[in-house]
Parts: structure tokens; sequence; C-alpha cells
DNA sequence: AACCGTAGACAAAGCGTTTTTGCAAGTCAA
DNA sequence: TTGACTTGCAAAAACGCTTTGTCTACGGTT
């Protein structure tokens, strides 16, 4: 009642249940030899102290810094990751609590450069987003202490047992190019930026081999790096300017997609009417779009929690269960594949790719 | 050279310099007595060996976590915040790398919910972004073994020594009048949404004032609360229903500007012929846009490092110079408001605020 | 009866720092 | 010359946990 502002230790309920602190560290980890009856007594009475173990005492002698990294690749230069910011806000937020959940606090970083923040803070493993082809900031953090790095979508030159967690790309363009294929595209393009991440490079395929299984000419609009609105720019009216000129398109990116949707409008092309347009990646500007675009859901909330749940069995005893996984994505119909505009969003098609879990 | 797999650590710093643990800790921390030399001479060593102190070891005997929290306030049953994500993961960014410099690292998540995350993870204090009308967040977490919160954007209801960082919303709104006036409006709506926020309310508060030092009726357009893209088309549909209709329109959120923009194009009002439009935030959408938005540049950046700065010199010894800090913002003149439309972005006006520092 | 194995518990040794205390040697005023 | 400070450094005690090693009973074996 009266208790000093004392923060409860591991010392006070070993008091409080006439045992040793050992006893008491080992009922509650589920260590050493105890009868269940003391470790209960044990657990009964820390729960009642509201005992909760110092991470910093904990770590210290762990060893670890109960740390995780969480570092978006990000070309030189620019302020801004590629990847959408509301994917990475989502992915970033789950993964957060995934960690903590299982004893791990998450600081976020940008590369940003050579020597990055990321020489200066001291993590036990890292994820990376969206890395690019042989990314140097997985290589710098791996190197760095050895530590496990979990990346979610591959790093392109990689060797193959490098654990990641991903969408299946290729599954997921195929879908959608049966969809627009069904709503009656004949002439489907691709717009996307470079392939230099695992995804666009994935997509890519699947788009040229689903082409060539049907016969048709591949159409593959690429942007410039930078991704500036010129660029986008360009690489949309491609779709357009070519002969025939496409009246489907898949976009790698919603920025892309909004390029691409102003880009036929600007040609009086009417969208879905003409052109039907699929985007890779939702966003607020996706949704408020005129008419609003059909994207794929790629679930970056599941995202971040599979790659926290896999970075931390890395970091434990036991070995992952697996190291590679598949999450599923599913087609979210829109207006701009002529879904009925209007305020509820429609509900989702069945799930892409392996089941959950 | 082959040293063993041992991270180095202060018995090994001060073995090789002849001296004990002791003088090294004071060397390299400042205190104790010691002559300039032994310092000078310990520091080198130090350096040599490539020595980083554990910050474990030193946060255990600290008794603080060396974590700083960051948390963004979030409507219940919202998945993003209602701050722009642009901005909110600039001044984030911003936030981290400062903390880090300053020897914290930053563990971030939302608000979600009455017990929430805050309550699993123990930080030494935290930044809580765009806080509300008497925040409960920032209630909780003061309370939660009275922890500095430093919050960006006051706490309207909050005690006046509280600590924040913000921007002069007031004058910042009075120059982006002045700015609409200047370019030939005369009769300028306020898009905004529910002022439960000190922005909004500063905004609104300034844009009265304004209008009624020039003897203007007010038009205040609120959003509903959950800022749908339904809420924000009608609220910027009331600034063009009005008699006499708005050709002027400051707008507190980029996604109430473009749906403000939306509304004029969708009643054949020209932008920026017919109606000029500023957004108070800016993003990607608001760059993209038809024409390009003119909005204010509130720098998120320098908010981030300022709110981090704050909240460290509140965990320290000395107490900071100033527990409020005004951050200068500046307008960006887009085509929005007539600015040339073209690709490089109109140099930036002259910053509205106290200077920086 | 002497021996062994084991279940149950605990004391004590770290983990890598900071901080407190102590202690020589040197400096200065009386 | 003597006490009273100061200076420069080190030994040792935390910090709050985990882990290792040890010790005592006690039942079962030879």
């Amino acid at each position: 009642m009266a208790r000093p502002r004392h923060r409860v230790g591991i010392k006070d309920v070993a008091d409080a249940a006439g045992v040793s602190v050992t006893t008491v560290s080992h009922a509650l980890n589920g260590k050493g030899r105890l009868p269940e009856t003391t470790r209960e007594h044990v657990r009964t009475v820390a729960e009642a102290l509201g005992y909760r173990p110092s991470a910093q005492a904990r770590n210290l002698v762990g060893r670890r810094t109960g740390l995780l990294g969480l570092a978006v690749a990000q070309p030189a230069g620019l302020p801004f990751p590629l990847t959408d910011l509301a994917y990475f806000v989502l992915l970033t937020n789950a993964a957060t609590a995934t960690a903590m959940r299982r004893g791990y606090a998450v600081v976020m970083a940008p590369d940003s450069g050579s020597p990055g923040i990321w020489a200066q803070v001291e993590v036990d493993g890292a994820i990376v987003i969206d890395p690019m082809v042989d990314d140097p900031l997985v290589r710098r953090l791996r190197d760095q202490g050895g530590m496990p790095v979990v990346t979610t979508g591959r790093v392109i030159g990689d060797t193959d047992d490098a654990p990641w967690v991903d969408n299946d790309h290729g599954l997921a363009t195929r879908s959608v190019l049966d969809h627009l294929a069904e709503e009656g595209a004949t002439r489907i393009a691709l717009v996307t930026s470079h392939p230099d991440t695992s995804y666009t490079v994935d997509t890519e395929a699947a788009y040229a081999e689903w082409c060539a299984n049907r016969g048709l000419a591949p159409l593959i609009c690429r942007a410039d790096q930078d991704l500036s609105p010129d660029a986008a720019a360009k690489a949309a009216a491609m779709a357009f300017d070519a002969h025939p000129r496409a009246d489907g398109v898949y976009a790698t990116l919603d920025r892309l997609a909004l390029a691409t949707m102003q880009a036929a409008q600007a040609r009086d092309l009417d969208v879905p009417g003409s052109v039907l347009i699929v985007s890779a990646t939702d966003s607020e500007a996706a949704r408020w779009a005129h008419p609003s675009l059909t994207v794929l859901d790629l679930d970056p909330e599941e995202i971040g929690r599979r790659a926290a749940d896999l970075l931390v069995d890395l970091l434990g005893d036991q070995a992952p269960a697996e190291r590679h996984v598949l999450v599923p994505s599913r087609i979210i119909r829109r207006g701009s594949t002529g879904a009925p505009g209007g305020a509820p969003p429609p509900p989702a098609g069945p799930p892409i790719g392996p089941a959950s879990g």
C-alpha cells in the first residue's frame, strides 16, 4: 500500500512469494526444475505485485539490445521512399505491434546514405522494406555483426536461403490481367518503374509470360528511375501513343496509375469506358480519384506482422517454421475497372496466393 | 589485431590506456576531476579501439530505457492518422535522427485504443503528434510514471507550461489570406475539419479575425469528423453553393483542398481562373493535382527535430532554453493560385513566423 | 548400511556501465 | 612543521536480471 516509489523488482516478488530470486526467474521463464505448484504460486504473486521485468537488465545479461531496425530502402537523394506511404505506414505499424508483443522495440529510420544512421544504433536484427537489386543497405546490415535481416520483397541477387516475406506478385499479376481481360480489355499495357526490386521484376516476368501464353504482344512502359510526375506522365503516355493503343493498363504503383488516368483523360479516353486501369498499390489518392482506382490489396499489415515474427524467430533459439513467407493479396474492384462507383468500398475478391498462416 | 570476437568494453580501454575504468568513464563523460591531458589520452585510446559504450549497461545503471515514444494521435477506428502521411513521415524521420544523435532510440506506434501499446513498452518520454482537445493519450502518458510529453501542436485545455512545438498557424493563416486577397480573391472561404486540434482552432480564430478586420462575412465550411471523401466533398460544396459563392478557399488539409478543387471543377469553375485554392499541408497528391496546389510548407522536419531536442532537454539535467517552440512556415506558390504551372517548384516565399533557432 | 540419482531450491557470479567513496600525493597558509 | 585543502586517480558498490554451480533431502539400489 504505502510502497515506496521503488519500482517492483524480482527481489520484491521473491520476498513476497517466500522464495529466492532464482526461483522467481526460473518460474517466470519456464527454465530450471520446479514443480508446477511453485511456478503457479510465483506467477500469482508476480501478477499481484504487477511485476514487469526490466528490459534493460534482461538485455544486459543477454547481450542483446532488444531493438529491431526497420529500414525502408530509399534511392539516394529522394526524401521519400518510392514505396507508397500508406503501404509503408500500415506495414510499419503492424510490425511494431508484433515485435513489441514479442519483447522487442522497433526503431525506424530511412536508409539515407553510406555511413547512415544504422552504423550508430545497435540493433539485434533488421527488417528492410522493398530492397533494391543487391541492396547495399542489406549487405551492410548483415556485415555489421552478422545480424539477421529479413526483407519484405526479395533481394534480387541474394542467396537462396535469405529470409523474406513477400506477396506472390506473379500470381497477383496474372489475376489482375485476367480481371482486365474479363472486363473486356484486349490490349493490356504494363506501366511500371525500373525493374530493380523483386516485385517489379516478378510483375514484368509474369506479364510477359501471360502475354506470350495468349499470343499477345507485350507493351511495357517504364518510368525513369526518379518517378517524378514528368517521368510517370511520359511512361503513361507510351501506353496510349502506341498503335494500337492500350485499352487496359496495369500500373505497379498508385502514382503511376494516377498518371495513367490523367494521360487517358487528357486524350479524351473515358475510364473505365475506353480504358481500364488497375494499380498494384492502394492509397488515399487511389480511393479519391475519379473514378476511384481498382487496386491490389497487398495486405501490408500482414506483411509487417510476418516479417517481425520471422525476424524474432530467427533471433530466438528455435529455427522459424519457414524462412520464406508468401502473403496473399486480393483485388479490390473500384470504378476504374467498371465497379459501380460509390461510397462503401465493394467487397473484396477471393484471396490470391497461399492461405495465410 | 587478433582480438577475440569479444566486443571492446570499457575495461579494454582502461587496460590499453593504463588507467582504471573509472577514469575512462569520467574522461569520456566529462565528469570527475581529471586534467585535460588524461581526458585527451583516454579519448584517443578509446577512438583507436573503436570503443562504443553499451547502451544497455548505461541504461541499467541510469534507470532509464533510452527509448522515446513517438505517438500519432489517431481518432478511434481509423486505420490512418488524420495528419497527412507525408507530413507525418517527414516529421518522424527527422525526430528519429535527432533523437539518435542525442543517445535515444525512437519507438513509434499509433495510439490505438485504451490500454494501448504504450502501456506495454517503457519509454523515458514521448512525443505526440497533433493531439486532440484534452487528448487522452497525452494524459495517459503523463500519468504513466510522470514522464515528459512533448506535443507537436498544443493540447487545447492543457496547462500553460506543457511543452510543445508548433507552427504559428495564426500568422500563417493571415499570410495565406493576404496572398489570396493579393491574387484577387474577394470572398474567401475556410474549408476545415472539426476544430479539435490546436491548428484548426488557431486557423479558425485567425480567419475570423482577418475577416472581421476587413468587414467581410466569414464562411467556414467544416467537414464531418471522419474526413471521408463524402464529408470532404460536402464541406467543399458549401463554399460554392453559398451566395455569393467563394472565389478563394483556404483548406486546412490537402485532402480538403483536393475535394474543393474537384467541387469547383464539377461546377465548371476554373482553378485558378475563377477560384483560388490554398492548402495548409503539402503532399504528393497536392503536387500532382491539376493545377498543382499552392500550399503552406509547415517544415515538418524542423518540427520533428525541435520536438526531439526539446524532449531530450527535458529528460536531461539542464532545463531547455524554451518550453515552447514556434517553427516558421512559408507559402509555396503553385498553379492553384496562379503561379506558372511547371515542373520545378517555384521558389518559396519569405518565411512566416519567428526565425528558426 | 553404504551408495547413488534426482527433485527442489538457493547463493553467487556475472553482464558493462556509472557513481560514490576513499586515499595517496602535492600545495598552501599559518 | 603542521594541519587543511586540492588534485588525480582507483576500488567497490550498485543497477536488476539470468545462469551456473552447489547443497540438501529423500527414495531407491546394491
